[in-house]
DNA sequence: TCCAATAATGCTGGGATTGAGTATAAGGGA
DNA sequence: TCCCTTATACTCAATCCCAGCATTATTGGA
């Protein structure tokens, strides 16, 4: 034995939750298969007022690789690959979440063999232009339909929270059932005037209900649905999921939509890259001051060429509070209407 | 290759800033080597207002075990054998983070071979009575002696700031004399009187800039320093600091206190838990005030016998509301004075 | 030339949140 | 009984934040 002498095993790796329950495990044996590593990246840019995510495989997997150990800063190989792919700097990289997955057990020629540990990544960019083959850019709201509520409550959730319902209702015990009824309210909110309700983080919860529910079949195979999206090989949807939680967390408190936008840049299209990553709307004017009052921006002096309307002044970044603001936190809070 | 193709190389996991220089790493060879993961846990409980974490080795290193490829889930695993060892069950588990070393290769016995990586945890518990051999509770605040800001700037704040500075300025040239002075005010706040500026959550960023100013000794071999903090063996202070800073943010906004104190307690108790891990003082009536509008608590009925003074309301966890809350978030905000 | 549409930008009022202080109640011990 | 300690209730002002309203600047057409 290499360590100190008590086993852990892995397979699950799903998100602690304090109401989690326990489970007994029994002892394993005392043998340590061989190990393969993989690393897999949610890379997000914002076109055209829609977050993308770089897909392979006719854009059913996130890019991913198989982790060889030598000698280089994970980061700084992420990086420079994204660069050499995107030509653009990779403005932000942050370690999203370690699994293991057992049914997965490498490709067929066995060089891969044994139990996989994935870990994943996300990274911020900004032009979404490759060169690869069958490398492709997509919204991300082709695999999570739901959540994007920028129109207010649309079909798809409408369609989404009564076939959830149903299957809440559906349950045998009135425990059971209680307990579904107020998952659902609460991930998804209840859709009445008014109330709203709708947590724009919950991206995960939401995409585990649903699976739960079976209205998000995704048994290994890539379904397409306009209801319940695009689904993804292996467990990449639910991966992407949890980026988008992630990246719409940060967003509010850390500078990090300025890595998505172009240098310079009118208040209201980051406004709009806000929008778009957290899937909602915002009040213009608070926005505006919001940004303004944080000191994260300087005017550039110039203005946009009107898009049709009075010309909005030009903006940039002030990459000299980056450090500050890094370590210090911003504070870009979402209210509702537009 | 089992994958799509590029590879992608791990070493070192610093956690990820934006201003981090991005690096160019050569293509590597495209062999894989043996790979071996290891799984390292920050078991926490807080005993007698203090923090604490299980430690082996003489209290130089954090329990850590290898990672064995077989069925469960890791959390259960996890779980099982805290509860196992403490006789209590483990509240709530989070994973931290994941790295890897290549010049960790494991054991002489080859049995573990290869670069090794490193998947962290976070657990919490509340009775800290262990069994084993080795094996002891300790308080945190033996680790990072700074981090304890419950009595104001003291002595070690003060001047291991001042050895900052003297680092500081022996910088080579003028920016780099700046940064380094932004970094060491940012981190560890003016220790002016009434402008405070420490942030609890830094603790990670102030641990870098200590070993980075070479503060705290730790090329492999533990020390023990009462200003720099005990040291522990590879990177495990790294971990613990991470665990204390992701603890101290989720404390504030996710109801993971009630993890740490029992089943029963009075809202001083609760206050001096909350204090204990942020490291910093409350003001009282504005913490009973937000835990009793937040819903989280109800009473028992039962008064506390007094440790002097009046007789105080013993109130229980609402564990009703864990899910719901669990979901849409507390908001615990520290505030300075007592 | 005037008007309508579209944006940008400035300003204001009310409600909620928060930091911090004052006052009172209820015990124990000298 | 007085005094010390802690619990608990209440108040007040500053601030923040949401959500409107109002005004200004352009473009494109009637």
């Amino acid at each position: 034995m290499c360590h100190t002498g008590w086993l852990w095993h892995i397979a699950d790796m799903k998100q602690s939750s304090i109401t989690q329950p326990m489970l007994e495990s029994p002892e394993a044996p005392d043998s340590v298969a061989a190990l393969s590593a993989e690393l897999i990246a949610v890379l997000v840019a914002v076109t055209d007022g829609e977050p993308r995510v770089l897909t392979l495989h006719q854009a059913a997997a996130l890019p991913s690789g198989p982790f060889a150990a030598t000698d280089r800063s994970l980061q700084a190989s992420l990086r420079a690959w994204v660069e050499r792919q995107t030509g653009h700097p990779l403005g932000y990289v942050e370690q999203l979440y370690t699994f293991a997955d057992r049914d997965r057990t490498g490709a067929a020629d066995g060089s891969c063999a044994g139990p996989v540990i994935g870990i994943s990544y996300l990274g911020l960019t900004r032009e979404a232009r490759v060169s690869g083959y069958e490398t492709s850019w997509q919204g991300w709201y082709r695999y999570f339909p739901w959540e994007d509520q920028r129109t207010g409550p649309d079909v798809t959730r409408t369609a989404l929270t009564a076939g959830l319902h149903a299957w809440a209702e559906d349950a045998a015990d009135k425990t059971e059932r209680a307990s579904r009824r107020q998952r659902v309210v609460l991930t998804f909110g209840t859709a009445q005037a008014g109330t709203e309700a709708w947590n724009e983080e919950l991206v995960l919860q939401r995409y585990e209900l649903l699976f739960e529910a079976g209205l998000v079949p995704e048994a290994g195979r890539p379904a397409n649905d306009a209801l319940a999206g695009t689904g993804m090989l292996h467990d990449h949807r639910r991966i992407l999921a949890t980026a988008i939680a992630r990246l719409r967390a940060k967003i509010k408190y850390r500078p990090v939509v300025f890595e998505l936008v172009p240098d310079d840049f009118t208040l209201l299209q980051l406004q709009r890259v806000f929008e778009a990553v957290a899937g909602r709307l915002l009040h213009k004017q608070n926005f505006r001051r919001l940004v303004e009052q944080q000191g994260l921006v300087e005017e550039t002096g110039a203005l946009a060429t009107a898009t049709g309307g009075r010309p909005a002044k030009l903006y940039r970044f002030k990459r000299s509070v980056l450090q500050e603001r890094a370590i210090s936190g911003t504070k870009l809070p979402l209210s509702r209407s537009r």
